[in-house]
DNA sequence: CGGGTCTTTGATTAGGTTCAATAAGAGTGG
DNA sequence: CCACTCTTATTGAACCTAATCAAAGACCCG
C-alpha cells in the first residue's frame, strides 16, 4: 500500500511461460512460432549478410499477456529475450518493494543479459501490452558465436549498445531538468515510433505516468505536469494516454535549465494552442498484439 | 570558463598511447609489461581455470601519467582497456563542455566497451592516477572467445557485470537522496579498497568533489556539506581527500529519506566526534602508480 | 611566495516533491 | 446497462531538498 500500486500486476501471473505448455497452447494466431537466424538478425536490426540462410537452427517464440511477467529477480537465468511485438518494462525491485524502471523494451530490444553474470536475473520484465517475444537461449547464443563469427561480434554489439543506452540514462538522470527529461524522452518514443513503422507524430504511451515518472527519475505529478505544460505551449498534445508530437524541433533543443545562462529557453516559440484533437494516422492502440513483421 | 575547470586536463596530454614507442619507452620499473592469459582472467576476477596455462597469448600493457587521456570521444575503437592498477575516471561530454561522470575504473574493471558498437568510443577515459593498463585488442578478444569458450563466457559475464553496475546507477540517481548517494558512494569504494587489498576505514579520494558530484548527479557544494554533515554525526572522518570510515553499518543503512516515513534516521547514533587524523594504516597515497600485483 | 585549483561554509532561491482533492477511465458484477 | 470500485490522471498549495551565488580558507606547483 506503499508507493507501489503494480502488486497487483506482479501477483496475477505465477511465472507462466518457459513451460513449453504455455506455448503451445493456443495462440496460433499469425502461426509464427519459430524464427530462423536471419530473421533474428533482422529484428536486432544487425546485418545479417554473412549469415547462411540455409542455416537449420529456429528460434521459439513465446507470447504474454499484458501484465504477465516474464522473468522475476533471482530467478536463475538462462535465456535472453528479443522482443518482436509489444511492449514491456523491466524494473529493479528495492528493499521497500518500491519499483524503479529500468527500461521499455520494444520491437528489436533484447533484455535479460543482467543475468548472465550472478547466473540470475538482476532485473525483472512484465509485459505492457500483449507481447511476441523471441527466446534466445545463452546456451545457444554463445555455441552460435562460435559457429558464426560475425554472430559473435553483432552480439557484442548488441550488449554495447545496451549499455551506451544505460549511460545515456545516467548522463540524463545527472544532468537534466525535468522539462528536459521528459522532452528527451518523448523524443526518443517518437524516434522508436518511426523505426517500427508506426507513426511518429502521434501514439499511445503505453505505461502510466508512475511509470514514467520512475523511469525519468521523477514524480507521477511532475511527470503530469510537464506534459500539461508542454500542451500549453502547443509542444504536443496530451490526452491521456494519447501523445501528438506538434513541434519536434523544440523538444530536441529543449536541453537543460541549469547552465544559468541560456536560460531564454524557446519561450516565443509556437503558441498554436494546438485544439487539434483528431489526426489522420493512429499507428497504435492496444491491438498492437501479435500483429507486425 | 563553464562550468569545466577540467579543460587543463584535457589538453595536456594529446593522446599519447598506443603509439608503442610511448610504451616501450622508459617505464622499465617493475618490468610488467606483459601479461598472459591466466593473469588477465585474475585481474578481471573471472575464473581461469579451463585456461591452458601454457597458452602463448600475451598481452600488452601501457603506462599513463595522472591527467592523461586514454581515449576520446569519437575516436575510432579498436581495443578494450583493464586496469591492472591505479585509478581513472570515465565521462561523457554534452553539447556544452559540461562533463558528465560515468565511472571511477580501478583495478579488476574494464573499460570501453562503449565503443564496439558504433566502432567509436562513446566516453572519454581520464587517468586520476599514474596507472598501468593492460590492453586488450577487440580482434584478439573475439578470436580469444573462440579458442576458449570459459574465456567468451567470462567477457560476457563481466560486460553483463558493467550492464549491472549501471542499471545500479541509474536506480540510485533516480530515487536516493543526496545523502544516501554519497553514504553509497563511500561504501562502494571501502568495499573495492578492501578487494584490492587496502583498508577499507581509510583511504583517499582519487576524485574531485566535482567529479564525485558529477558521478553523483549533485554539486559539488551538495558533496562537500555532505561529507562535513557524515563527519559532523561521526559517521566518517573528512580532511580533504583522506576519508576514514567510522560507522559503515550506519552508511550502509542510510537509505533514502523520501518515503517520508523512516524519517527517524540513526540521528541519535554515534557522536563521537572523531578528533583522530592519523591512523596506523595509510593504504595508498599518490604512490600507488605502478605498484600492485 | 604567488597564482591556480580545490574545498568549505553561508545565504538565498527555485525546482520538484509531498500532501490532498477531484476527475476521468476501465473493469466487475448484479 | 448501470452502479460501484479501483486505477490512473490532473491540478493546487505548502514544504523542502538541493542548486545557485558568493566568499574565504587550504593546498599544490612552479
Amino acid at each position: 500500500m506503499l508507493s507501489t500500486p503494480m502488486t497487483e500486476n506482479r501477483t496475477e501471473s505465477p511465472i507462466p511461460a518457459l513451460h513449453s505448455s504455455s506455448v503451445e497452447a493456443g495462440w496460433q494466431r499469425q502461426g509464427k512460432l519459430w524464427s530462423n537466424l536471419k530473421e533474428l538478425c533482422d529484428v536486432l536490426r544487425i546485418p545479417s549478410a554473412a549469415v547462411h540462410t540455409d542455416e537449420e537452427l529456429l528460434f521459439q517464440h513465446v507470447q504474454f499477456k499484458t501484465g504477465q511477467r516474464i522473468h522475476t529477480i533471482g530467478q536463475p537465468f538462462d535465456t535472453l529475450y528479443i522482443v518482436h511485438s509489444g511492449f514491456l518494462k523491466t524494473v529493479l525491485i528495492d528493499e521497500f518493494g518500491n519499483e524503479q524502471v529500468l527500461s521499455f523494451p520494444m520491437k528489436g530490444d533484447l533484455f535479460g543479459v543482467d543475468g548472465i553474470h550472478t547466473k540470475r536475473y538482476a532485473s525483472e520484465a512484465v509485459a505492457l501490452s500483449n507481447c511476441d517475444l523471441i527466446l534466445l537461449p545463452f546456451k545457444k547464443l554463445t555455441a552460435l558465436g562460435r559457429a558464426h563469427p560475425e554472430f559473435e561480434h553483432a552480439m557484442y554489439s548488441v550488449m554495447s549498445r545496451e549499455l551506451v543506452r544505460e549511460q545515456a540514462m545516467v548522463s540524463m538522470l545527472g544532468a537534466l531538468s525535468a522539462e528536459a527529461r521528459v522532452a528527451r524522452f518523448l523524443v526518443n518514443l517518437s524516434e522508436r515510433y518511426a523505426d517500427m513503422g508506426y507513426s511518429s507524430k502521434l501514439f499511445n504511451l503505453r505505461m502510466t505516468r508512475h511509470e514514467i515518472g520512475s523511469y525519468l527519475g521523477l514524480t507521477l505529478e511532475t511527470v503530469s505536469r510537464t506534459l500539461s505544460a508542454f500542451n500549453e505551449i502547443g509542444l504536443i498534445t496530451v490526452d491521456q494516454r494519447s501523445i501528438g508530437i506538434k513541434d519536434l524541433d523544440a523538444l530536441k533543443t529543449l536541453r537543460r535549465l541549469p547552465p544559468s545562462s541560456t536560460r531564454a529557453k524557446q519561450s516565443g516559440a509556437k503558441k498554436a494552442k494546438a485544439a487539434a484533437s483528431k489526426e489522420p494516422d493512429q499507428p497504435d492502440g492496444e491491438w498492437d498484439s501479435l500483429a507486425t513483421a
